[in-house]
RNA sequence: GGGGGUGUUCCCGAGUGGUCAAAGGGGACAGACUGUAAAUCUGUUGCGUAAUGCUUCGGAGGUUCGAAUCCUCCCGCCCCCA
């Protein structure tokens, strides 16, 4: 939880019990304020003047898709729009062609113009299922840095000094482990901390990777002369993996636009330990629910958290229903109400039988004959509940026949006209 | 500019003339068990209806009966000195 320090009287406005009950809420969650203090004296000076503030958030679409761990931020923006706040989403088609490294072990991929528009689009549709859009004001930050000349962006380079971004644990990692560092990575918190400048933020939002960068845009305000503004910074969410911070790239994401079994699957595979940070960062039960949740056992109280984070995204219907089809297919191990079909047609079948390894491949179910075959040979492979262990077999397909691979691949086979009935 | 390293299968990382489709770990997949797609344990993990088969070890050539391993050139990356 958030050191919360105590408040500050300057300039003759004095905390109301209601400037502390919001600082109480707004930083629920969070890690770390810096500082407090401000952030109490600029909740005070917004009521005063009836001025909200402006709460800036960057994200950079490197992927259209949304995941859990971004709602971690969006959530608490939506936070501070509730309470009469300003949210300034910077969509960043400039830094995404940058590549954030924090956290990094390696220099990120960079993406075209192009592409982070488009992934932006994706993005901004999903955001609206958190966000207010009414009270959202979304800015491109390629819209100042597109007319910034090059002796503009040496400029901004002389703000902060090698040694400073070296003294940062990611790169002085990489430096002496001996990857590369890219001198336009040094460049990136500048560009994000001058982007605070720009849309003259009083408090920027972020996961605690983002430390370095919020507090660049602290000096970088300063510098301009300006009041600095509140660094906000909120825990990171782990993926599915438990292990390490939800992102596409870990391949350990969650996304809120998945179907609704997917989603609920993946929260269902989310170890234990990790349980309390999801009911916890994601969704609105309130800290006595939760600890009531988690008191009924771990299973359970992970289906109720699946159950809720479902229905954020795919309403209780959704929900419901992914609920259905996991316990019938997990948990009471039957075939699933719905199931994709596969139509076999007479050109799949010699002599209207098919190799079991051809099929599972043809299913979609295995990318190649091997892996097909390994399928077959560890007893994966099962059609109408009958496993068939030999990687040999040719099966007579029928109509309805339930092919199953592991626990979670299924088809129902069709035969199309051109099959004739099996004659023998 | 000089010197020294390094590039391996999805990833990390061993291998230094045949016994190498290549140790080990991670990941992934499958199985058992179960409380779930948790945890734990087991197996598999280049392609191939499997054959003394085919294609892999940055790229192109070469030496050799035989190379990921040796040589030449090229490309990428890292470090130190200047």
């Amino acid at each position: 939880m958030a050191e919360v320090t105590g408040n500050s009287d300057e300039g003759g406005l004095e905390a109301g019990p209601e400037e502390v009950r919001l600082l109480a809420e707004l930083t629920r969650g969070a890690v770390t304020v810096d500082t407090s203090e401000e952030l109490t004296r600029k909740l005070v000076r917004a009521r005063r003047r009836g001025e909200p503030l402006r709460v800036k958030l960057g994200v950079d679409p490197t992927s259209s898709r949304l995941h859990l761990g971004f709602t971690v931020q969006l959530r608490k923006l939506r936070q501070f729009q509730d309470a009469g706040h300003r949210a300034v989403l910077i969509i960043g088609d400039y830094t995404a062609c940058v590549g954030d490294p924090t956290g990094r072990n390696a220099t990120r991929p960079t993406l075209t113009h192009d592409e982070v528009r488009r992934n932006a689009e994706g993005y901004l549709q999903q955001a609206w299922k958190v966000l207010d859009r009414d009270r959202t004001e979304v800015v491109y930050n390629g819209d100042w840095f597109s007319r910034m000349s090059f002796l503009d962006v040496i400029g901004l380079c002389a703000r902060t000094t090698v040694a400073r971004q070296l003294e940062r644990d990611d790169f002085s990692k990489r430096y002496r482990a001996g990857t590369p560092i890219s001198v336009h990575e040094f460049v990136y918190p500048l560009m994000q901390a001058y982007d605070s400048v720009e849309v003259k933020a009083d408090l920027e939002l972020g996961g605690t990777d983002q430390t370095f960068n919020l507090l660049l845009g602290r000096d970088l305000m300063r510098q301009e002369g300006m009041e600095p503004q509140v660094c906000l910074t909120m825990p990171l969410l782990v993926g599915t993996d438990g292990v390490q911070k939800m992102s596409k790239s870990y391949e350990n994401d969650i996304g809120i636009s998945e179907p609704p079994h997917e989603m609920y699957g993946k929260v269902m595979s989310v170890p234990d330990a990790a349980m309390r940070d999801y009911f916890v960062l994601v969704t609105d039960f309130t800290l006595e629910e939760i600890e009531e949740e988690l008191a009924r056992g771990p299973r359970d109280a992970k289906a109720s958290l699946a159950r809720r984070i479902v229905g954020m995204y795919h309403g209780e219907e959704g929900a419901a229903e992914a609920e259905a089809h996991f316990d019938r297919v997990f948990r009471q191990r039957e075939v699933p109400e719905e199931i994709d079909e596969l139509v076999l047609t007479s050109e799949d079948l010699e002599d209207g039988q098919v190799w079991v390894v051809a099929l599972v491949v043809r299913a979609g179910l295995a990318a190649k004959n091997n892996e097909a075959r390994r399928k077959v040979e560890g007893g994966g492979v099962k059609l109408d509940g009958d496993k068939v262990e030999d990687p040999k077999a040719r099966i007579t397909p029928s109509d309805g026949m339930v092919l199953r691979v592991g626990k979670k691949g299924f088809r129902r086979i069709r035969l199309d006209g051109s099959v004739a009935p099996a004659a023998d």
